[in-house]
DNA sequence: CGCAATATTGATTCCGTTCAAGGGTGGTGG
DNA sequence: CCACCACCCTTGAACGGAATCAATATTGCG
C-alpha cells in the first residue's frame, strides 16, 4: 500500500511541472507526500468534497468528469502517468468540481496543499509551468465547448477516437491503449451510448476502424481526421 | 488616444490580479504600459496571432470567442473592465487562441509580458491570484462543456441570461447593462440565430422576460433559475 | 453457473436546424 | 431631411439528426 515510489524515477518529474523542481525540494516532497493503490472504479475524490493536497499519478488511468442535474456524468478530461490533479481545489481553496474515478489501476501520490503553495511562492518556475499547464487546460476546454456546440455527434466521436490515440497510443496490434465503456464514450463525446454504438459499427462497416470488444484500432486516420474537421 | 489612465484608479488595481501588486511594482507598470481605445466592433487580437504582453479593460466589455471550421463563432467568455486578457498565449508563448473583439467601445491598457513574467517570478501572491483566476475559468469552461452537452437549448438561454444579468448587472429600470444582437446571444448558446429569437419571443409570450429592441429585462428569474437546472 | 452490467438493434418521437421570405431599423450620404 | 442600403430581426414550413423507449443479446464477474 504505502510502498512511496520515488520521486525521481516517477514519469512526473520528467514530463510535468515538477521538472522545474530543485534536488533539496525533491526531497523535501519526499517526506510530505503519501501514496495510495486504487482499483478500476475507484473514486479518488468527488465533486463538492473538500481536497487538501493535489495528486501525482504514478501509472494508471483515471477520468475526471462532472454530474448534471439529472446524474448523467461529462468527461471533460483524462488524467494518467505524469498529470496532476486536484490544483484547482488547492489554489481556489474551494470544494473540488469535479470526480476523478479510476478506469485503470493506479497508482496516486497525495502532495499536501501547503507543499504546493510553498513551492508556487519560492519557486518562479514552478509557479510558471503550473500556469501554462492550466492555461493548456483551459484552451483545451474552450476548444471543446465550440466543438460540442457546432459539430455533430459523428465528427465529435471520430476527434475522441483520433485523441484517444494521441494522449494514450495504442499497443503492438494497433490498439488503442485505454479501453472504455460505450457509456464512457458517450460522456467523452456527449450524446447518447445507443448513438455511440450506433456511429461506432458505422465505422465499422465503412472500415474506418476495427473493433473488438472494448478494443479499438483507428484504420484510417485521414479518413477521420477529416471528418473531425480539427486541423491541429 | 494615449491619455494613459492610472492604475491606482483601475477597476483592475482594486478587483483583480493587481490587487497583490505593491507600489513599486505598480510605479515600474504605469511607465511601461500603453492604452488605447477601441470601438464597438474592433478586434483587439484574432485567433492566431501572436501577442506580446497582457491587455487589461479600463472600460468597455469585450466577447472572446473562437472561429468554427464553418466561420461561426463560438463565444467562450467575456471581458469587462477590471479583465486581463491574453495571459494564455503569453505564459504560452502561443499563438492567441480566440479573438477578442469590443462589443461596447472600450480602453484597455497593455503590459508586456516581460512584465508579467517578472511579477510571477518575484511575487508570488501575484503568481498566485493569477492561477486563481485561471483556474475559474477553467472550471467555469468544464461546467459550460457539461451543460452544452447535456441541456436543452431553452435551459441554456436561461442560464445565459442569468449568467448576464450577475456578470453585467442592470439599469434603473431592470434592463441588462449588455446588448447583444440575436446572433451573438446564439453564439454564446450554441444554437442558430433563428432558435434565440424564437425562445425568446417564447419567454416573453410567458412573461418571463421583457425585450425591447436589444433591451432584456428579467422579469422572473426563479422562473430562469429552475428552467436552468444549474443550482449555484 | 447465473446474475448484473454492458452492448446491440429497431421503432418512434421530437428538438432544433435549415431554408426561405418578409419586415424593421439605423446609419450614411446626397 | 429623407431615401436608400445594409444589417438585423421575425415567422413559417420542412427536414433530419439524435434522443428516447423497448426488447434482446452478450459479456464478464463473483
Amino acid at each position: 500500500m504505502t510502498n512511496n515510489p520515488n520521486c525521481k524515477q516517477c514519469p512526473s518529474a520528467i514530463n510535468s511541472v515538477f521538472s522545474t523542481i530543485t534536488p533539496e525540494e525533491n526531497t523535501f516532497i519526499e517526506l510530505e507526500k503519501t501514496c495510495s493503490n486504487y482499483k478500476r472504479g475507484d473514486v479518488i475524490y468527488r465533486e463538492g468534497s473538500r481536497i487538501n493536497g493535489v495528486f501525482c499519478i504514478y501509472s494508471g488511468i483515471l477520468k475526471i468528469y462532472k454530474t448534471g442535474s439529472d446524474g448523467k456524468e461529462q468527461i471533460v478530461a483524462f488524467a494518467k502517468e505524469g498529470n496532476i490533479m486536484g490544483y484547482r481545489s488547492v489554489l481556489s481553496h474551494e470544494p473540488a468540481c469535479t470526480t476523478a474515478q479510476a478506469i485503470e489501476d493506479a497508482l496516486i501520490c497525495y502532495i499536501p496543499a501547503s507543499v504546493i503553495f510553498d513551492l508556487i511562492k519560492t519557486n518562479g518556475n514552478f509557479a510558471l509551468s503550473l500556469m501554462q499547464l492550466i492555461c493548456n487546460e483551459l484552451n483545451q476546454a474552450n476548444s471543446y465547448i465550440k466543438d460540442i456546440a457546432q459539430k455533430t455527434v459523428r465528427e465529435r466521436l471520430a476527434e475522441v477516437l483520433l485523441m484517444l490515440e494521441t494522449n494514450f497510443g495504442t499497443n503492438d496490434e494497433g490498439f488503442l491503449n485505454i479501453t472504455l465503456t460505450r457509456e464512457e464514450l458517450a460522456n467523452i463525446v456527449g450524446t447518447a451510448t445507443e448513438s455511440v454504438i450506433r456511429l461506432l459499427s458505422e465505422f465499422k462497416s465503412e472500415g474506418v476502424i476495427i473493433v473488438s470488444r472494448k478494443f479499438i484500432k483507428l484504420n484510417n486516420r485521414v479518413f477521420l481526421k477529416k471528418l473531425s474537421k480539427s486541423f491541429n
